[in-house]
DNA sequence: TCGTGATATGACTATATGCTCATATAGAAG
DNA sequence: CTTCTATATGAGCATATAGTCATATCACGA
């Protein structure tokens, strides 16, 4: 059935929803932010350093990316960690970097 | 290597390349238009049917699409056909819809 | 309780972009 | 040449959103 090379038709809800998945992962800062915490979960600090942007620039992109089941927040002590929720977004990314243009 | 489930690191301008390319998927009229010629090249008045835009806001996102090289064109006589140029936009569709939402 | 570190959030600005309307270009038919 | 059809494009508007700055909240330790 993933077989199928076609897009069967999807209702417009169903668009919006993939379109809202994919414009999450249309941002050069939120895709950084993916790679930081790919292998584990990591507090807002670590994400902060490792993306060279602000405290509260990363904080709303991490928000975005929770709401949006890419990622999953864990509060332990007064520290967040936040992590993949779903590996799968890798594999988009791998694909995605697959194509075309090398 | 494709087993490899980590994003390993990415230049600023490979990060941008690959956002650019989720954001072009990131438009639910867009993706409403790749359904419209993921089966056969379409003309773009065929899209404009397909789609119920206009036939300017429809051109538009088929110049993007073509210049992300997702899209071809191909001109016939006075039509213009626009095709899928790499099905594998048709596998990160199904990918992504795949993703925990369900 | 007070202070400190960690995270979230509201106000605001700047910019990007989806859409529309009008118009331009191009080719075919008369 | 004129007209009609097909497609592209520029101007302008409206909205979305990334980023910053300041501040709020929350957990912990002294």
């Amino acid at each position: 059935m993933s077989k199928n090379k076609s897009l069967r038709p999807l209702t417009g809800d169903e668009l919006d929803h993939l379109a809202g998945r994919f414009k999450l992962l249309g941002e050069p800062m939120r895709l950084k932010i993916l790679q930081a915490v790919c292998h584990d979960p990591r507090t807002v600090n670590d994400i902060v350093k490792a993306t060279g942007s602000t405290q509260a620039n990363v904080s709303k992109h991490l928000a975005l990316l929770a709401a949006g089941g890419i990622l999953e927040r864990k509060k332990e002590g007064q520290c967040v960690y936040y992590g993949l929720k779903d590996k799968l977004v890798l594999r988009l990314c791998e694909l995605a970097r697959a194509q075309v243009s090398g």
